[in-house]
This record gives structure tokens, C-alpha cells and sequence, in this order.
DNA sequence: ATGCGGATGTTGACGATGTCAACATAAGAA
DNA sequence: TTCTTATGTTGACATCGTCAACATCCGCAT
């Protein structure tokens, strides 16, 4: 922070650095040399904060976690309502990855940034999955059967995860209409849902 | 194919190669060296036949499109009710990724290997679209409304990509429980499709 | 205040990669 | 046969991730 030998807050400008990449596509220029060169910092800076670059990866990974998992709880305090509840879980999940796009890849296609697996990224990613199901639970009022409420949690998972990769992905749509397309369409699922609940009664 | 000089069918073994790595998570690994010595041959020979790695990536994901479509297609003609159809085409579609798994991913997760776009995947992709949507429009027998069909057809696509994407990345289920989830699952998002068709004559 | 230890940043080195250019060999047409 | 073209090989270069050795700075105990 003084001359120009320590940068200050090195740890976190990479990290920020990573996400900014992240988000203008340029996965394939990632890399500690790349970013350390991006920082005005020497080559080999980054290896004081990350071991390497699999680290760097998981730490802003389990950063992303943390958001999203505080988002869906914020949602299931606010609607308690079930079946409404399940349907704006949806609408939380896509729009964590319309605003956080380079959070949600990092979370959702390791494989992307050739990650490899973590205890922590896998519990936390659990813990998400957990809420969801939660919310498909609730909502299921008359089947309980719990590869039903698996399955089913699954399959709702399926649709808002191919959502979020299309939208951010393929960027269909811009993001208002993305919003609006994303907001009608969990509704749609939603009173699916609640139509084979009905069903399910006979 | 004489000696030993010459491979005799290099550029096939490359092809296949290079599925085999991605079938069995070896992506990281993927190169042309690396691909050279287990072919057992020279560092660079690969150039003989691909410009460069982006091409190869390129020519195997064209073939993968083009068993893609075949497929989609066959099911357009095997079943001829709409509504079954389009369950079906989902069926197919999911399928295809369980069955061709390192193809569905150069499909579908470019930016995984770093593949720059290029015009003759964009069509495919457009062509192989295209199917599913005519399979939504057949099925929406009263709501014919360009926008709904779109939004529809694109609500569809990315449950059976969620799908997709969740079988073969998480690896959830193995062979015969994930084709029977997807069967399920088909089934009842076709189901939910002619509920809010019929509503939509309100 | 002084001086020392740990935290942070730098530089040099190594093996690996993608790719190009120059060269070698084989197959097929004339 | 000889010449052309397709295919495979080797050498070279810039780049990358990473480690080890070295430099500089900050904060704390004296």
C-alpha cells in the first residue's frame, strides 16, 4: 500500500479479477500469469494467497455458494406460502444465475475451469439442493413418497438449471425479458406441479 | 498402414481418441501431443489432418449434430400423434446425451474445450432446434401464437438439456434408472404441455 | 527506536504445451 | 520409372503452471 511494493489487497483483487474474466468470456486467457499481469503484480504474486489455480477456483466457488444459498433462504422466509414458495424458489435460482453468471458457472460446470472436486463445494452444493427439495416437499401436500418428492425435485432442478445455462449461455434473451421469460415459466411449472398433485390423489 | 511409417487411418483415430478422453473425463488431458503418443505416433502429425485443436473439436461436434438430427428425425416420423411426438423427441433427446455423452458435451457445452463458434455448428444447432419447436407447435393444437410457441419450445429444450446436462454431469443415476426418469419425466412435462393447452382455450 | 520474523512480492528455472517450418518417407499417377 | 502429393518426423519458439531462492516490507517485542 505504501510505494508500490505490496499491492494492498492482493487476494481479493484476483478473485474479482477471475469473476471479471469469467463474465466477458475469456475463460481461455485465465491464468495466474494473465491476471497477475492484469494487476501490474509479477508473475509468481499469486501463489502467496492460492496454492494454485484449482484454489483460486474453489475459494470463488464456495463464495458463490454462500450468495446463492443466503438468496434461496431470503426467498423461503418471504413466501411462506408453499406452492408459491417452490415457484419463486425457481425464479430466485435463475436469477442468481442471470446477475451472477460467473458465480453460477464456477458452481455449476466445474468441469469448465477443469475443476476438481472439493469436501466443502460438494456439502455446500448439497445444502442448495436441500432447500429446493424442501420446497418441493412442502408443496407436494398429498404425495409424501419420497422418491416421488426425489424425482420430482430432480426434474425441477433439471428445468431451472437449463434455464440458467441457457440464458447465460446462449444469452436468448437480454436481461428483462429474461427475467419475465424465467418468471412466467417457473409459474407454468409450478401449476403443473400442483395439477399432478391432484392427480396423484386418485 | 504398410510399415509403420504411415497410420493408415489417423484422422478417424484422432476422432475417436478424443471422444474416448471426454467420455472418460480426461479432458484436461486433451491435446495434440498427448493424443499423438497414444496413437503412437509423431508429436505433430495431428496437423496433417486438423489446422489446429479448435478444428478437431469443430469436425467431431458436426458429426455428433448429424446423429443428432438423424435421430430427432427418426422419432418425427416413428411417431406420428403430436402430442406423444413431442414426449418423445424429449425422450430422444435425453437419450442421445445419455448414449453419445463426449458428443452431447462438444454439442452443447462449447465453451468447455474452448471451441470457437463457427457457422456450420450454429445452422446444425439451428436445424436440430428447429425439430423440437415444429414437435411443440403440432402439439399446441389451439395456441398457435408465434411468441407462445417459441417461449414454449424453449421452456422444453431446457428441461430435457437440465436433464441431460444433470444425468451425464453428475452422473445421478446410471443407465436404466436415468432412461426411466426421463421417460417419466417426459411423460408428465407432455402431460403439464396439453393441461395448459386446454386452458389456454379460456 | 530498533531490530527481527513472518507475510508478501520478484526472479530464475524446469518441464509441458500448441504451433510453425524444414525435412523425410510413402503411395499413387504419369 | 519418376514425379507429385499426402502423410509423418524433428527442431525451434513462445507460452504456461509451478517451485525454489531471493528481496522487501509490515508489525510486534524489546
Amino acid at each position: 500500500m505504501t510505494g508500490t511494493y505490496h499491492h494492498g489487497d492482493l487476494r481479493d483483487a484476483i478473485m474479482t479479477e477471475t469473476l471479471a474474466m469469467i463474465r466477458e468470456d475469456q475463460v481461455h486467457l485465465i491464468g495466474f500469469r494473465e491476471i497477475a499481469r492484469r494487476l501490474g503484480v509479477s508473475r509468481s504474486a499469486p501463489y502467496r494467497h492460492f496454492k494454485d489455480l484449482n484454489d483460486l477456483y474453489v475459494c470463488v466457488t464456495i463464495n458463490g455458494f454462500h450468495l446463492f444459498i443466503k438468496a434461496l433462504r431470503a426467498t423461503e422466509k418471504r413466501v411462506r406460502q408453499a406452492p408459491q414458495c417452490l415457484s419463486e424458489l425457481g425464479k430466485t435460482y435463475v436469477n442468481f444465475a442471470i446477475e451472477h453468471p460467473a458465480h453460477y458457472r464456477l458452481m455449476f460446470e466445474p468441469r469448465y475451469f477443469r475443476m476438481s472436486g472439493s469436501d466443502e463445494v460438494t456439502q455446500l452444493g448439497a445444502q442448495a439442493f436441500a432447500i429446493l427439495k424442501q420446497g418441493v416437499k412442502r408443496s407436494l401436500t398429498r404425495t409424501q413418497d419420497s422418491q416421488t418428492v426425489d424425482e420430482t425435485a430432480t426434474l425441477a432442478w433439471a428445468c431451472v438449471h437449463g434455464m440458467a445455462m441457457l440464458i447465460i449461455d446462449q444469452q436468448i434473451f437480454d436481461r428483462p425479458e429474461a427475467q419475465d421469460f424465467v418468471s412466467r415459466s417457473c409459474d407454468r411449472l409450478l401449476a403443473y406441479g400442483r395439477h399432478l398433485d391432484r392427480r396423484a390423489a386418485d
